[in-house]
DNA sequence: AACTACAACTTGTATATACAAGTAATGTTT
DNA sequence: AAACATTACTTGTATATACAAGTTGTAGTT
């Protein structure tokens, strides 16, 4: 039996989807919570708690006797408060081509973050990712997630797929925090073909610690940025 | 009669407050969700509405059948998403250097945000800071600020103030949001100098358009950061 | 025409209640 | 002693209800 989404979720996905879709436009109201009680068919506490996360996340805001204002795409979602690449530049933008498929291997010496017992054990989901922006390559991700229940993970598609939407929908795990650094290097040699850039080209560089909602289950990711045409952009 | 806090909020200020000043400590568990509706007389929606505040700010996280866990430090500190260097480093590790003092100049053209008639008609409050990290300079801080009722400003003394303290203190200005970009770049000839790095150097550079609780009063910064040794340190 | 008061909406706060689901310690059986 | 089941906690989800407070349009008054 698959694990059902509580419904301030199902309600919140639904809601999001529909903003992010246009079928809600920046500046319309949102139906009233009384009216989404009635076509979700639940109370308005459930509608309020969908919608509560709507304003945390930027999507929406509210206006105590005027409604629900749709904000348009998330505020506040640059790569640099955020965890994934899609969610900072949209995903209409962003091609990705897999250079190294989500394959399990030993945890990397190279990783800038200390691993518990439990995932060297466990052993780690790895793979590498370039994204294209209008056909430029500007990211490098390397993703490594501890190998924790994780079924099925290593055929699933993340072509055009943002890897913690998979999570979020698939497998019910959510982001709850993180650390990152974030520092200017200059590329290796492999990160130099890959960008297509001279030696000594400066490369920004953030490594990140992610903590999910599943216990035990933390994601590391280092991410290298080709800034020198697409600055990284964020609001606080 | 003055506004009296809703019920959740009064609840949420004594929570974070109590954590702050270490009546619970990191890794200790807060009292569980019913005997915090015995000590504050209210009921358990209420608690869980002030915790689900103090969730996402950082300060405690809940598990489910265990309960809620402090988790320390306020959270989203760093300079990735705050506006001050001081703040993202603290302030006593950290002592700067005057380069230019705060003088009345025009708006300089290589900024990279648009500015408006008002603020290029009040000229622009421009300084640059040299700031030093167990001696070896780490940033370099250009501010400019439109010139726009801040009497005496330019005579204020920064050397080892933070910028928005004393806006905050003297002014009552405080930031409410901002804009920032982020590209890795090899610096100029003066900023090798300043840095005491060759050239090529790889150099951080972050450009920043942040917005104040005065209308009309907008602070743009732009702020290099030799992360070779230091690497930026956020949490989200 | 301009202002006022009201009515009908909206979201905000708060209570009371119920059951589901996860955790941990305890007691029982093997 | 080890494995299992029970129990008493914890947080998670959801409903039903009530009233407060802010916004907006409308009808009525000046």
């Amino acid at each position: 039996m698959q694990n059902t989404l509580p419904q301030y979720k199902k309600v919140y996905e639904i809601l999001r989807k529909h903003i992010l879709e246009g079928v809600y436009n920046e500046g319309d109201l949102l139906p009233s919570e009384n009216e989404l009680c009635l076509i979700h068919r639940v109370t308005r506490p459930t509608i309020r708690k969908a919608l509560d996360r709507l304003v945390n996340e930027g999507y929406i805001k509210k206006q105590q006797g005027k409604g629900s204002i749709v904000a348009g795409r998330p505020k506040g979602v640059g790569i640099l408060s955020l965890t994934g690449t899609t969610s900072a530049i949209g995903q209409e933008n962003l091609i990705t081509k897999i250079i190294v498929k989500p394959e399990l291997r030993q945890w990397d010496k190279a990783i800038s973050f200390s691993i518990t017992e439990q995932e060297k054990e466990a052993g780690c989901i790895y793979m590498e990712r370039l994204r294209f922006v209008e056909n430029k390559p500007v990211f490098f991700d390397i993703t490594m997630i501890p190998n924790l229940n994780l079924p099925r993970f290593s055929s699933l598609k993340f072509e055009n797929r943002s890897l913690f939407d998979i999570l979020r929908t698939k497998y019910q795990i959510e982001v709850i925090g993180g650390e990152q650094k974030i520092q200017a290097t200059t590329g290796d040699k492999k990160l130099q073909k890959l960008f297509s850039v001279d030696t000594g080209h400066p490369v920004l560089q953030l490594d990140r610690k992610i903590e999910t909602s599943r216990i035990g289950l933390t994601i590391y990711s280092q991410v290298f940025c080709n800034t020198s045409e697409y600055a990284l952009y964020g609001t606080f």
